[in-house]
DNA sequence: TTGTAAGCGTTATCAA
DNA sequence: TTGATAACGCTTACAA
């Protein structure tokens, strides 16, 4: 691998020259930028990031902690970020931390041990309080798809609690009444405000939250499943199950037609997230769009302005849910 | 942030000494060592990676490529390669490479400049020859889920012909005998192979592969619907559709059902992969288990043992696909 | 516009 | 078992 020196050597100019060119700085004439770069080309000369690192206190890369790589949500939240990251040649290094506080406190260290430039996490086991301390660093940290409270300017989120609202409302609006609800676990912060944003809804139509109608599962498949188990040993009655993601829902769905319930007509249904699956799954899922790849993006922005300088870059800081109308609710008025 | 330097003033021993204990060097009193740690927490001190990268030309990162960050076969894979790879302290880059010739070459290249001490790529536009130029570079360079020649030691690979046979034995097994495919595209050499064993089972059987019950999409859902689309206009009788992945099984059967076909009961689907969603859909899909988060795990361990000289480790190279029975064929004999 | 030279925080060689 | 000291390949004042 040729080094800066020998560029230098044979283009006749000094090391700082070359280093110049390489980052475009502008004072340096059009002709010896010709004589550097042909010497570069001709050594195949490409610079060596580390070096670059060391010498400029810059590692050019960003941590990012999702929960979970193989997930539909957390897919489309890297890709965004990451997408827009590389675009400005900054790379991403990548690692899980399963939704527990150990492992993203463990999670966070190892990012911040790798001297990223800043971090994006979404962290879900972690407290405010940590993250707040965190965010007084040297390491500046983003928070996706999480508020808080004095570190507004950090983070990138969704109104969860108008989501859940407007999950329940359009079910209600379909006519039903006793319906059950399918939440995530409630120390996560998105779960917690779906499920505020649902009793809203059934309070604004004065409708009593039925308690055995009410289960608490986590985030995936399995949570829908042991909610539909749970319902139906309650033996309440229930027209439809808002749930708090299309994981839960698509769990659910299944665990729902063991039981020889035909969807949506015995059945409705509603998730949360509009992941890619949710308009593939039988009947096509009724869902809240949660622009979460826009969010990765954001993100992505939000770095490139404050630590890479990026100027004139303009932040969305809160995005809103919509709802996405499919086949997966039946109209029993 | 305390340098080693700091460390080994308060420790009253030389950099080198420090530098001993930081790297576990046996050559290191236990009194001495004792000391050096001591001064090592009291200052909070922890290495600079990037200077410790510069000085042992070692960044003890393995750089990743797959085709889609968001992908279900994807993030197995990923969350496989890490998981192991964090675990030895080392990081993974990872970067997608959309299965666009150009943009994997970028990918690769973008890595390499990262100064990876080694890549593990999933690469499907890209050609043997590039692959085997590639292997001869100075960073090692590891193929996920494709087999090339005169690169055995360097490819974890499935017998992708093995489940496409697999797969069309089951349907024939079930008494159908007017069979579609559905492939991905052909360019890429999982999907090749996977039609190679299509087409062995057929003949084994005696049965004619019908072009018109034969096509060409993507691995995703749209391919999928693409494929259903094109069979029934056709005319030609099927009773039974062969995906060359799950993604396009899950497509398919939502095209089917626009159709006004039910499933089974009309139409029988297999899919290749196993992802995580499979066992989710309605019917629940009959489909070839593709062990992508182990091939991941061992694609890591070749990393530690050749890279990073974790010995004593030992590898497969070769995985081998089954059959996971599910709810998805009907059985017409 | 260009060059000189001092870091950046480690590792690794050699000698003691 | 320990210590000096020269790399590692670049950036960045500062000077010219």
């Amino acid at each position: 691998m040729p080094t800066i020196y020998e560029v230098s050597k044979l283009a006749g100019v000094s090391l700082a020259t070359v280093s110049r060119v390489t980052n475009k700085n502008p004072s340096v004439s059009d002709k010896t930028r010709e004589k550097v770069l042909k010497a570069m080309k001709e050594l195949g000369y490409h610079p060596n990031s580390i070096a670059q690192s060391l010498a400029s206190n810059r590692s050019n890369s960003v941590g990012i902690l999702v929960s979970e790589l193989q997930g539909a949500f957390f897919g489309l939240m890297m890709a965004g970020i990451e997408e827009e990251l590389r675009e400005a040649g900054k790379h991403v290094i990548i690692t899980p931390g399963h939704s527990e506080e150990d492992k993203e406190k463990d999670g966070i260290e190892f990012l911040l041990n790798r001297n990223c430039d800043a971090i994006i996490v979404h962290v879900e086991a972690v407290s405010d309080e940590y993250l707040t301390k965190l965010c007084q660093g040297k390491t500046p940290v983003y928070i996706m798809s999480r508020y808080v409270e004095g570190l507004a300017e950090n983070c990138i989120y969704l109104d969860n609690e108008l989501g859940g609202y407007l999950a329940t409302k359009e079910i209600i609006k379909q006519g039903h009444t006793d319906i059950a609800y399918i939440a995530g676990q409630q120390f996560k912060p998105d779960a917690r405000d779906r499920l505020l944003g649902h009793k809203r809804a059934l309070a604004e139509h004065d409708l009593e939250l039925n308690e055995k109608l009410l289960h608490f599962g986590d985030f995936k498949e399995t949570g829908g499943i042991d909610g539909v188990n749970h319902f139906i040993e309650s033996k309440e009655h229930f027209t439809a199950i808002v749930c708090a993601n299309d994981e839960i829902a698509s769990g659910a769905m299944t665990r729902a037609r063991e039981h020889g319930l035909s969807l949506p007509e015995n059945l409705s249904i509603i998730g949360f997230d509009n992941v890619i699956f949710a308009r593939f799954i039988y009947p096509k899922l009724t869902t809240i769009n949660n622009p979460v790849n826009e969010m990765g993006k954001m993100a992505a922005k939000l770095v490139l302005k404050n630590i890479y300088q990026h100027d004139k870059l303009s932040i969305t800081y809160a995005f809103k849910p919509t709802l996405i109308s499919r086949d997966s609710i039946k109209n029993i008025n």
